[in-house]
DNA sequence: GTCCTCACG
DNA sequence: ACGTACGTGAGGACC
């Protein structure tokens, strides 16, 4: 068999969608000689439809791997003559490769032959701009046609039906939004719209009752037999789970031993099709793409301090809600992933979205450790601190107030102080943040003394009490949350607690993470990527100069400096040195006169004139600046290297929001790109790493943490320094080098 | 719930 | 004339 003839024989999962994704696929994993296995594995199995997907999903797990490390071990002259022989059509390929990724592949085959690359088209066929639509002939809702599994015949029907068909949608209902303490309660499961049904298994009676959910609802069966009975189709490298936000459902689930492969993820579908342009949870995804309002969780478990939890929902209104969840999982699948093809975002979700899933998980269930003692110290010194801090601006003040409300400080400061520059704002109330105190400080004793209170009340509340009650009771470690979908340009968001904001700036603060720990005879490792988006500025933009002085490994700042104001680099001064550094950082943020002016306290004239000079020394800048905003104002979105789409819908929007749209256009790309490269890195880590006595604990934008055995730590640095500085490669030959610092020690201080 | 403030890259 | 640096999350005050 062939691949032609495999490909004519394939079709997709879906109804509708384009049965390419399985030719294409299939292209590709006969060019790196996996086919036959594949095939033979296929072989085996009678149903027909069951071996489609088990090629589909083996072709989409290959893919995504192959993607990653697209040619590093390519048979160069295979894929040619393969490519001459099968005549792909450029289109398709593009679908699955970036753009980027696919110009790399045809111009070294193209080098290797000493031929011309052929012409790629621009725009795919169907329409990349086109919105997605809502399905045409859509079933109504009716939860009252879930059904409600519990028996083994009925859940035994369920499975065979799922072995049957390759895909599944499934959501799980437990006590809690932390995975790490939920447990589970039910799990649905849908296999066609319309059709879906709940399996409870940890439902309670007695809501009312003091000491009620703890005696077993009817109508469930046990937990371990559901378990036991669904673990092996989780597992089935066959069979698709497709879940909203399934990193939750994988996580709790793991909790149990039962692991969840492979996997989509419509949240991320979404995510990948429309960054920026709305949100990405379930409820808002059904009423836009479904036209249906999902039953809202406040109705089975209230709100508030009130609110019970899943276990002691009614196991009957438990049914409605939760195989809706399913049902709705699995339509807003039939529709996502065709449209992944047709907007070009196919290989971002299989390369930088969907393979970060595991990765993520198991990072958050690893945890890092944190010693309590040592913030409870701290939360100590910080308290007597305020108090007498307290003490002294209420008697600089001329009496008590809440030093803590920034509109009574206000009204000491300006009404009852006659400080100058009392500003309000939008709401009426007078400022107080940071950048007016700092200036009122050269008035009065008070501002300074309000700055102090503020920082460290700050540490304590966010962080040194915090925390602890962030600590883990069973693995006595802190278990951050990343949420994939967190940040439009492709950044990951930490939450609950945040562990991408501890402190390090000042030196008090960096304190803090002296109590994020290793384990005894460990080491926690870091490694950051060196000033990561200056240099795809450089090369995005294409900037020689720049590019030079990253090439010789000069310190960019001094040579931005030396080059703007003429200052030769062996007379660099500090504030030169500072001010040209703000001005990068400007550019990066889309630069304005009255930023600049603000951040360097300087007048605006002057502010601005840096920046014109800035722009005729370094003349690619404003043309890429230029070049984005027309973009953006052309497509309604602007991209990164790796093919990642941010959605502009405010680009062309009238007055001042206008200013913060083509900001955060030409911001973008850049930090997408970086947040595409850290996320490339992660995706490659676990395989390197193996064998290694080292976990990945955190991502921190531009750095990664590690725990490892001190004997090892060195080894690991030395394998996923290389890992992170090569992450961009191959699918974008960087035209400036990625360096990435690396540090260890006992905490996360000295590792830093 | 919203605003203000401030922690990070 | 206007009002601006990009991207986040969390805690406390206040309505």
């Amino acid at each position: 068999m062939d691949v032609q003839s495999l490909a004519g024989d394939s079709v997709d999962n879906v109804p509708g969608a384009p049965g390419i994704g399985i030719k294409t696929a299939a292209l590709l994993i006969n060019e790196f000689g996996s086919l036959e296995e594949l095939l033979d594995r296929a072989g085996e199995i009678k149903q027909p439809k069951r071996r489609e997907t088990l090629i589909d999903n083996r072709a989409q797990i290959e893919l995504s791997k192959r993607l990653v490390s697209l040619d590093c071990d390519m048979p160069m002259e295979t894929t040619l003559e393969e490519l001459e022989v099968r005549d792909p059509d450029p289109d398709t390929l593009l679908g699955f490769l970036t753009e980027m990724e696919f110009r790399t592949l045809t111009r070294r085959i193209a080098d290797a032959l000493k031929v011309e690359p052929p012409a790629i088209k621009d725009e795919m066929p169907g329409g990349a701009e086109a919105a997605p639509e809502t399905a045409p002939e859509m079933l109504p809702f009716d939860t009252s046609a879930y059904e409600h599994v519990q028996d083994r015949a009925a859940l035994d029907r369920w499975i065979a039906e799922i072995r049957e068909l390759g895909y599944v949608a499934f959501d799980t209902e437990t006590t809690s939004l932390d995975e790490m303490v939920a447990e589970l309660v039910g799990v649905s499961l849908s296999t066609a719209p319309g059709k879906a049904c709940y399996i409870p298994v940890g439902h309670t009676l007695g809501t009312d009752d003091l000491f009620g959910g703890t005696e077993r609802a009817d109508g469930q069966m046990p937990l371990e037999e559901v378990l036991a009975a669904l673990a092996p189709i989780l597992a089935d490298e066959s069979i698709l789970k497709i879940g909203q936000n399934i990193k939750y459902d994988a996580k709790v689930l793991a909790n149990y031993g039962v692991s969840v492969h492979p996997i989509d993820d419509t949240m991320l579908m979404s995510y990948a099709l429309n960054a920026g342009q709305h949100g990405h949870g379930m409820d808002a995804l059904s009423e836009r793409y479904l036209g249906h309002n999902p039953i809202p969780i406040k109705d089975l478990i209230g709100s508030g301090k009130s609110a019970i939890t899943f276990d002691r929902v009614p196991v009957a209104d438990a049914v409605r809600y939760a195989a809706e969840d399913a049902d709705i999982t699995l339509r807003l699948w039939q529709l996502f992933k065709p449209q992944l093809h047709r907007q070009q975002v196919t290989s971002v979700y299989e390369t930088l979205e969907r393979p970060l899933v595991p990765v993520l998980a198991q990072m958050e269930r690893t945890g890092i450790k944190v010693d309590r003692d040592t913030l409870s110290r701290m939360s100590n010194a910080f308290a007597q601190q305020m108090a007498g801090l307290e003490a002294e601006i209420h008697e600089l003040a001329g009496g008590p107030f809440n030093v803590g409300s920034p509109k009574q400080l206000g009204e000491i400061l300006f009404d009852k102080m006659g400080l100058p520059g009392g500003k309000t704002g939008k709401t009426g109330a007078y400022a107080t943040g940071a950048d007016v105190l700092e200036d009122l400080a050269t008035e009065h004793e008070l501002p300074r003394r309000v700055l102090d209170w503020r920082q460290i009340a700050k540490l304590k509340s966010t962080y040194t009490d915090a925390l602890q009650d962030h600590i883990n009771r069973e693995t006595g470690r802190v278990h951050t949350s990343y949420v994939q979908t967190g940040a439009n340009t492709g950044r990951l968001a930490s939450t609950d607690p945040n562990l991408q904001n501890i402190p390090v700036r000042s030196e008090e603060g960096r304190r803090i993470r002296e109590a994020f720990v290793a384990e005894e005879g460990k080491v926690l490792v870091s490694l950051d990527y060196s000033q990561i988006e200056l240099r795809i500025l450089a090369h995005i933009a294409g900037i020689e100069a720049l590019k030079d002085a990253f090439r010789q490994g000069q310190d960019i700042h001094a040579a931005t400096a030396s080059e703007m104001f003429n200052v030769p680099l062996a007379e660099m001064t500090p504030d030169i040195r500072r001010q040209a550094k703000a001005i990068n950082f400007g550019v990066i943020y889309g630069i304005s006169g009255f930023g600049l002016a603000r951040n360097l306290r300087i007048p605006r004239a002057e502010a601005q004139g840096f920046i014109d000079r800035y722009f005729e020394r370094f003349p690619g800048i404003r043309d890429y600046m230029d070049a984005t905003k027309a973009f953006a104002k052309e497509h309604g979105y602007v991209q990164t290297l790796f093919g990642r789409k941010i959605h502009t819908p405010e680009i062309n929007a009238k007055g001042p929001t206008a200013g913060f749209a083509q900001r955060a256009a030409i911001n973008a790309p850049i930090q997408g790109t970086a947040a595409d490269v850290i996320r490339r890195a992660m995706i490659r880590m676990p395989d390197a790493i193996e064998g290694l006595p080292a976990k990945m604990l955190l991502q921190v934008h531009d750095e990664l943490l590690f725990e490892v055995e001190a004997g090892a730590a060195d080894k690991l640095i030395a394998v996923a320094k290389e890992v992170m500085e090569s992450a961009a490669e191959p699918a974008v030959r960087m035209a400036v080098p990625l360096i990435v610092d690396a540090g260890q020690g006992a905490n996360w201080a000295e590792a830093h």
